[in-house]
DNA sequence: AATCCGGGGCT
DNA sequence: AGCCCAGGATT
């Protein structure tokens, strides 16, 4: 048993960054920026955190919100589960819980979209709930710590490391500024690569001796390769989008027709395009269609851009149809 | 236990 | 060209 902690504490009240998600202490706030921040770096989630606040102020609002509209305001951030579960949860609090979030780590967990970690930090820094808030720079800290050797990404590893944090976990009065402290210097000092050990608050009771290699990760699999053909049709001043299934990657999103359109008037071939997922890349060949007629599904620029949820991966090609629209 | 699910920045 | 990121759900 380690005595960091003060040490620790003292550290991040001197040299943590402003989180603004996190000053008000709102458990909606609290819920919705940690959601934002999986898996997504803080300065990348930010202005989506913003924006989201000021159209959507609590928890209710959320509830009664057009799916579409989440989707829009999601758009970008990826992993857009996060953003269905959300709605998901804001109905179940409106329900379930008078329109507030749960108390505790226990009842939080419950809740779709709501797992460990982030049933942790709501109950701890929202609440006061002296529970840990495991995620990946905690993790990473501890594995260094303790001189932790073994693949972090089995499950039994990672639960070894989730009882030392339970074990380290201060009062109740401390346990907010810990679990941040924590995470703040995973990410401030005890960084992934090149960690800087010199200005740790904790160095002392580190058993790193190669800190940098640790923690250790088996490697990842081979990306899968597909290939697409999208045809982007055309009619007027208006793009053809086609709503994506509510399952599978990029589940109720937006995208262009996969299928050859029967009655081209002209087709113009647009510049290749290789997006990157973390399991699949795509390798995308487009093809911009005129057609001499139009349905409900087609939507002009402006309309896309303001309604429309398109995934990154499209955008180069919306960017090129846009150009030619522009230059007609 | 392994796989699925986004996107972007850093090395 | 990988790796990583204030992970969780599904199979």
């Amino acid at each position: 048993m380690k005595e960091f902690q003060k040490d620790l504490i003292d550290w991040y009240i001197k040299n943590h960054r402003p989180l603004e998600f996190r000053l008000k202490k709102d458990p909606y706030e609290i819920w919705i920026s940690e959601i934002m921040a999986q898996q997504t770096r803080i300065e990348a989630m930010l202005p989506y955190f913003k924006r989201w606040i000021q159209q959507l102020p609590d928890i209710e609002s959320v509830a009664k919100c057009d799916d579409e509209k989440l989707n829009k305001l999601w758009q970008g951030l990826g992993y857009y589960s996060r953003c269905k579960n959300i709605k998901k949860c804001a109905i179940e609090c409106v329900e379930k819980y008078s329109g507030k979030l749960p108390c505790t780590k226990e009842e939080l967990l419950k809740l779709p979209g709501i797992g460990p970690y982030t049933a942790g930090a709501i109950a701890s820094i929202a609440n006061g709930q002296r529970v840990s808030a495991v995620d990946g720079n905690v993790i990473r800290v501890f594995s260094r710590l303790y001189n932790i050797f073994e693949d972090v990404t089995k499950t039994s590893v990672k639960k070894q490391i989730e009882e030392l944090v339970d074990e380290s976990l201060p009062s109740k009065e401390e346990i907010s500024y810990y679990n941040q402290a924590i995470m703040e210097l995973g990410a401030l000092i005890c960084i992934p690569k090149n960690p800087r050990c010199e200005l740790c608050p904790v160095k002392k009771y580190c058993d790193a001796k190669d800190p940098g290699s640790l923690p250790y990760k088996a490697k990842k699999k081979m990306r899968k390769i597909e290939y697409k053909h999208l045809y982007i049709l055309v009619h007027k001043d208006k793009v053809h989008v086609v709503k994506r299934a509510d399952t599978g990657l990029l589940a109720g999103l937006y995208g262009f027709d996969e299928t050859k359109p029967e009655h081209i008037i002209e087709s113009i071939e647009l510049e290749p395009y290789i997006h990157i997922f973390s399991h699949v890349e795509w390798h995308m060949d487009a093809t911009l269609c005129i057609v001499d007629r139009e349905d409900s599904n087609y939507k002009t620029v402006e309309e896309i851009e303001e309604h429309i949820a398109m995934p990154s991966a499209f955008m180069p090609f919306m960017k090129q149809v846009k150009e030619y629209l522009w230059k007609k």
